[in-house]
DNA sequence: AAAAATGCGTCAATAAAGCTGACATATTTT
DNA sequence: AAAATATGTCAGCTTTATTGACGCATTTTT
């Protein structure tokens, strides 16, 4: 049975020596990223719970209020999902009152969304927690680092 | 019918004005952790479907990778899961050869696992895109911009 | 004016990934 | 011996997403 040294090695014996890349890859930074994501949605993510929404309605909630008036269209390429995914979540909060929709008034196939009062409130409500939680991580930051971390954040966009 | 601007507005009125919020909260900043977020997964999740997994298998295939000998009770507090969703894809992994159990030396009621060769070329695959997008995002970033924007990831983590 | 394309809604079927709760087994601790 | 622990597994369920097809109203192109 060759052992994990030789050069014969099965692929399928187990490795218990630290992974070795010649530092080519920042693992620390990729597990960074997935914890602090991890943490900053569970904040929303328990806030909806308690009414039944998803993460989904929080993005929808979040753009709409944003940009007041965006199409249907606009949010599918926003949030990169399907027509069919966003169908159910945009209808639930239609039905609760929280986002409104208007026949475009150039263009009248399209569905113009636009928050109502009650969805302007969950939104900011939603950000809160979030807002805290990213002004503790920069406590004590200058101006000029909060600018680095977002011209950071902005890097890691894939530009279209 | 009330208007939008009396104060008795119905809370289903549509509203068209831009979210005021007297600046205490960064919409900016929320929204560039979600695109950030959303295509730094991207890249692996094109991988991923090629083989019939997915984000899942990902994460468990890094952290036995980053942490070899890690137990299934550590598994699980790291990904924040139940063990039954772990279950069926941790079984995924190991009956692919990309993941092995051994029982625990001290004690052997522990599973410990391990990758094989195979899950460790698997988990470098997927952390080289990742990699490459983090490198360009700091693009001529100087080290002290670097150690900043790990400073403020960590400090978006919950602390335990 | 007719034809094609567009924006949107919806239907059906399906899949991935998570959940709860219960229970079994082996092992270690008390 | 009893209790606690680490793990595996079963059954059933929910949420969120998917693909593909089709219909309707409207706008654009021919």
């Amino acid at each position: 049975m060759p052992r994990q040294t030789s050069q014969n090695a099965a692929k399928t014996e187990p490795l218990a020596t630290p992974m070795r890349n010649a530092g080519i890859i920042d693992f620390e930074i990729i597990e960074l990223l997935f914890f602090a994501y991890r943490d900053f949605v569970s904040d929303p993510d328990q806030i909806l719970d308690k009414s039944g929404f998803g993460r989904a309605h929080h993005r929808v909630v979040h753009f709409v209020n944003r940009e007041p008036g965006m199409t249907v269209a606009d949010l599918l390429e926003t949030l990169k999902i399907t027509k069919q995914s966003l169908a159910r979540v945009l209808k639930q909060l239609i039905d609760s009152g929280y986002i409104r929709q208007v026949a475009g008034p150039e263009d009248r196939r399209q569905r113009k969304l636009y928050p109502t009062q009650a969805g302007r409130d969950l939104a900011l409500a939603l950000a809160e927690p979030q807002s805290r939680r990213i002004e503790r991580a920069f406590e004590g930051a200058s101006e000029a680092t909060r600018e680095s971390v977002k011209r950071f954040l902005r890097g890691m966009q894939t530009e279209k």
